[in-house]
Order: C-alpha cells, then sequence, then structure tokens
DNA sequence: TTGTATGCGTTATCAG
DNA sequence: CTGATAACGCATACAA
C-alpha cells in the first residue's frame, strides 16, 4: 500500500499540517522540523495523491488541447505543448474535436461537466464552433485560441504573422523573375487563409504586377488540395511559373502533382508553401516555406492560459509572433527570367 | 456553482446513494424513481465529479502512453489510441519518455507515485529500459509493449509481423528482377530490426540468393538514417538496383538521397519502406511499404491493457499481426530485366 | 428496493 | 510555528 500523508506524519512526529506544508513548500516550518519531515518523506517513499488534491482544490490541472484529426501536421506543435505543460506541472488531454459534430459536443461538455479539465486551447478549425464558446462562457473555463479561425471579442488568441510571412514569400517569388505566381488559398472563411491572401495580393501591388483572379484557386488546406489545384493551375491556358500553397500540406501535393506530370521543380514551376512542417524539408527537392514558430505559439498559449488559470490580467490578449522564410530547393529563378 | 450528488438526491428526494445507483446504471431502482432521479439529474446539469470519484475509487482511469520524441511517424496511432480510450472512458496521458534519462525517469515514477496513472502503453524504445520495467512490477502497474524492443517474459505485447512482412517486400523485388538488394537495418538491439533483416535473408534463401553482406547497412530509423546508408549503398562497387529500407522514415531518406544524386527512382533504383506511414504515399512517386497494421494495433493494446486494469485474464498476451503489401511507384523492375 | 454512515487523502480554517 | 478538525464529492458496507 502507497504512503499517506498520515503515515508521513506519524513517523516524523508531526501533523498532517505540517507534513503538507512541507510537501508544498509553504513557510513558517522549523528548519528542523521540516529536515525530519523530509526524511520521512524519503524513506516512506510518498507522494501525494492527485486525486485528493484535486478534489479538494477543486481543480484538475488538465489543460485540454482541441484537435482536428486529419493531418499530421501538429505534431510539431504537441510535442512542444507537452513539455511545456510538464514544465508547468499540467497534464494535459488530447481531444480531437470536430466542429458541428454531436458526439464531439457531448464529450466536450462533459469533460467541463465532471470538472475533467481547467482550461482549453483551440487549433483550427475546432474554434469555429459556437457551441464551444457558449460552453467555455457559461462555465467560466479560460481558452486559448492558437491560430484562430476567427478572432473572438475577448478571448486571447496567439497566431503567426500570416500576412507579413506571406508578403515575404510572394517578394521572393517576384525577385526570382516570376511574373505569374498562383496563390492556392485554405478556407475561406479561415482568418489565417485571408491574411496570407491578403499578403500575397500586396506583394504583387508594391511590384506592380497585375493582380490575376484566374490564379487564385481554392483549395483544401492539404495534400489533395494542393494536388487538384496545382493541376488546375497547370490546365490554364497561361499558366504560373510559380504556385505558392497557402499551406505545406497542400505544398506537398503541388509538387507531387507536379512530378506526376513530368513539370520539373523548380526548373520549369516553382512551388512554396506556409508553415514549414518538418516534412517539407525530406521532400525533394525541400519544399521552400515561411517558418511557423509553433515552439514559441506552444509556450505562450500556455503561458496565457496558465495566467488566466491563475486570475492574473493577461498583458497581451492578442499575440502575433513574428515569421520567416525558409528556402530550400522547390523555388527558383522563372524560366525565362535573367 | 456546480451540482452534487447530494443537490440531485434533495431535488429528486431520495437518498444520495440511490442518485448513485441511476447515474451507474446499477439495479435495484424502480422505474419511476429512476426517471424522477435523471430529471433532477437533467435539470441540475448534474455531472459526477471525476476526482472525487478517483479518489475514492482509488484509480484515475488514465492510462499512459509512452513515446520516444524525435519522429512524426507515431501519430496515426496516437490518433487512434485517443480514439479508443474514448470508448473505454479512460484519458490518455501522452508523455515523452526518453530511457536512461533522469528527469524522464523521475516523472514517470511520480506520475505512478501520485496515481496519476493506471496503466501504461510503451512504444519503441520507451522500452529498452530497466528502470521502467522495475518501477511497473513494484507499483504492479499493468503495461503492454507495442512493438516490443525486446520482448520481456510475463509482459503482454503486440506487434506487427515483421518477418513475414519483411519476406514479402523482399520476395516482391525479388520478383521484379532484383539481384543485388540493400537492406537497411535499424537498431539491432530493437527486435523488430532483426526480424525484418530475417524476412529478407529469408527471402534470399529461397530464391536461392547469394546473401552480401556488404548490403546489409547499419542505419537509424530516420530520415537522415536513410539518406546515409542510401548514399553509402551507391558508393558500394557493386551498387544495389533496389533498397529495401527498414522502416518508412528511413525510405523517405533514401528517396531524397536518390533524387539528389539524380539517381532515377524507379528506373535506376527501386526503393521500399516499411510501416505505410501516411506520409509515404504523399511523397514522389510513392513509396512501397509494409503496411503496419496501427489501428488494430491501438485497439488490442488498449483492449489488453483494460482487461488487465480488470484483472481479467488475458487469452492472449503475445498478439502478431499479418501485415500487407502496399505497392506504390518506387519500386519497378530491375533496370536489366526483362 | 432504499437509506445511513464512514472513509478516500488532501488542503484550509482557525485556534493554540 | 504548529496542530486538530472540517470540508471536498463520491462510493460502498451495512442496515432497514
Amino acid at each position: 500500500m502507497a504512503a499517506t500523508i498520515k503515515d508521513v506524519a506519524r513517523l516524523a512526529e508531526v501533523s498532517i499540517k505540517t507534513v503538507s506544508r512541507v510537501v508544498n513548500q509553504e513557510a513558517h516550518v522549523t528548519e528542523m522540523v521540516r529536515t525530519r519531515v523530509q526524511q520521512a518523506i524519503d524513506s516512506l517513499g510518498y507522494a501525494p495523491n492527485i486525486s485528493a488534491r484535486r478534489l479538494v482544490q477543486q481543480r484538475s490541472y488538465v489543460i485540454c488541447i482541441l484537435l482536428h484529426t486529419g493531418g499530421v501536421s501538429q505534431s510539431a506543435l504537441i510535442h512542444k505543448i507537452l513539455e511545456v505543460a510538464y514544465e508547468y506541472d499540467y497534464d494535459i488531454l488530447i481531444q480531437t474535436y470536430f466542429p458541428s459534430l454531436t458526439r464531439s459536443k457531448n464529450k466536450l461538455a462533459s469533460l467541463i461537466a465532471e470538472r475533467r479539465i481547467d482550461g482549453l486551447v483551440t487549433t483550427p478549425p475546432c474554434d469555429t464552433d459556437e457551441f464551444l464558446l457558449n460552453l467555455v462562457r457559461k462555465a467560466h473555463i479560460p481558452l486559448v485560441q492558437i491560430t484562430p479561425y476567427n478572432r473572438i471579442d475577448g478571448i486571447p488568441f496567439i497566431s503567426g504573422d500570416d500576412y507579413q510571412g506571406a508578403l515575404m514569400m510572394a517578394e521572393h517569388l517576384i525577385g526570382l523573375g516570376h511574373r505569374r505566381i498562383a496563390f492556392l488559398m485554405g478556407p475561406r472563411s479561415h482568418r489565417a487563409s485571408i491574411d496570407r491572401l491578403y499578403g500575397y495580393r500586396a506583394a504583387l501591388d508594391l511590384h506592380h504586377l497585375a493582380y490575376d483572379e484566374c490564379l487564385v484557386l481554392d483549395s483544401e488546406f492539404n495534400f489533395d488540395g494542393g494536388y487538384t489545384a496545382a493541376r488546375m493551375a497547370m490546365a490554364l491556358t497561361d499558366p504560373p511559373s510559380a504556385i505558392f500553397a497557402g499551406n505545406d500540406e497542400a505544398g506537398l501535393g503541388v509538387i507531387y502533382a507536379l512530378n506526376e506530370m513530368g513539370i520539373a521543380v523548380p526548373e520549369r514551376v516553382s512551388v512554396c508553401g506556409f508553415d514549414d512542417l518538418s516534412q517539407s524539408k525530406n521532400v525533394w527537392p525541400g519544399l521552400s516555406s515561411v517558418h511557423y514558430p509553433v515552439n514559441e505559439i506552444a509556450e505562450q498559449a500556455l503561458e496565457m492560459l496558465v495566467a488566466m488559470l491563475q486570475n492574473k490580467e493577461l498583458q497581451q490578449k492578442q499575440v502575433i509572433l513574428p515569421v520567416r522564410l525558409v528556402l530550400r530547393g522547390s523555388t527558383g529563378s522563372a524560366a525565362g527570367a535573367g
């Protein structure tokens, strides 16, 4: 049987409250008593029972992160979140969540009702859901959005600089001599998609290049979306010399499609993406991308959430982190360019 | 304030025990009483407090899954485990674990000591650790190994059929006319690596092909390992016409390296891997692989663990699931073959 | 079929 | 600086 606080108290010949003080590093304990208690703890191999602590404190010390399935794309984020949560002594409960699915709703509702979780982090597109918002508002569960679908009044979020990233990447392509650059949009309801589109357009404007509607293709933010859109782009009467995919998953689909069509990358068509997934460097010829600072995002998202859980005021509720270009083999000079 | 069992009891004018019976679907409750209680539950929005339940039952209803970081390769497994655990009403705690790292050991030890987890699932190479084994034995924490590094006496495991898979894939290559087939080993201490090597050798034997030691290269089970080994293989005096990577991650490295060297896949060299990661089909020209049944593995691993947690006898403690070939563009006829 | 009383292992209050 | 005692919300013998 595992040792309890009473066993320690008995052995150290103190009250349980004193043991509790030592365990929780509170003040008002003589150094002598403290060491005596510590010895008792060590010799019994005592560790506090988490369930009891959670019950009396009315908190679970669990943070739930909502993930839409369907991709491998967020594994770096998850890993970092796990790591950071460890530091804060919070457990992470990963929950796959499909907005508007009854099953998902019920699960999330009971997670909150049963007080299994103290706070929530959403990743796109899990935050597209009114139900979730009502739930957290009613239950007063703090929530932080990562790369929000929509920014919601009063809800803190953290994101990379989608606009600036797209602007930089588009300028890079223009600098390589590309004049006809296709852009593969993600979902139009997703803020990041729109911001990336605006960045792309801003670059065209800056360099006095005409904006051709035909070159902006709607696509899902995944492999198949990129694959399909690339085939459509190359079927245009005047096909592009570069394809800017709204994210890396789509970018990988573009590369695959071009290979299949026998179109050399980057000799005939340059390709780039957005996010800088770990896979992107492992695919020939290396997918140029905009590095999204997932590590910093994970860190700050948890930092914000933990602060909220401690009823601290957030210094900043809207955080947009800088991004940077990562250039690999998939982007090169335009065929006809000097 | 959230409703408690007492609130429900008061409203329904019954004792808390009766409420408990209704909540836990026990027998011996009149239908009339049951519905009255249910109404009270609904109207109060009552849900049992998990922490209280866990405290009194002395169980956490949390299963910990140990993951070595460093790859994206297990995301499909994780997703499935999450899904299955949901059905069993267990929470999953994902813990990154590096064998022999003090920090990891401490974390795991406290997870167990604080009774945060009821059971453990390991993925390679987290089960290479004596410390972990001693821990679970001492604390009587049930453990299931997925694709064990070493099979450990008395500890149930579940795996795919590594030997058979490698045998089939090697035979497929031989059938395509390949005679010199390089094999990229994973860690020699890993059971799966060895089994896959044996499968490869068995295929050679079956077809009366000589076993050339030079063609078996030690490599890590990751991209860089495959990349490096591929370059070594092609630098041999008599280079292979096919490279069989011990897993897909390495296989992706092989494809990249060959592309970089200007060696056409599969025209000049065929490539295949093992595991059938989701990425493998998205990389041109599609990596032929041995499909590892991760979904079934996840299902059965949890099923076994839950059974152990309920003190049921396991019908089978050693489960090896069949695998199948998934052929894509990366394997083709040997250059000189008819 | 239903209810009462006790304990699970902590933390917190307040008195000493 | 230290300790006795009461919560926390639920499950479970045991009694009715």
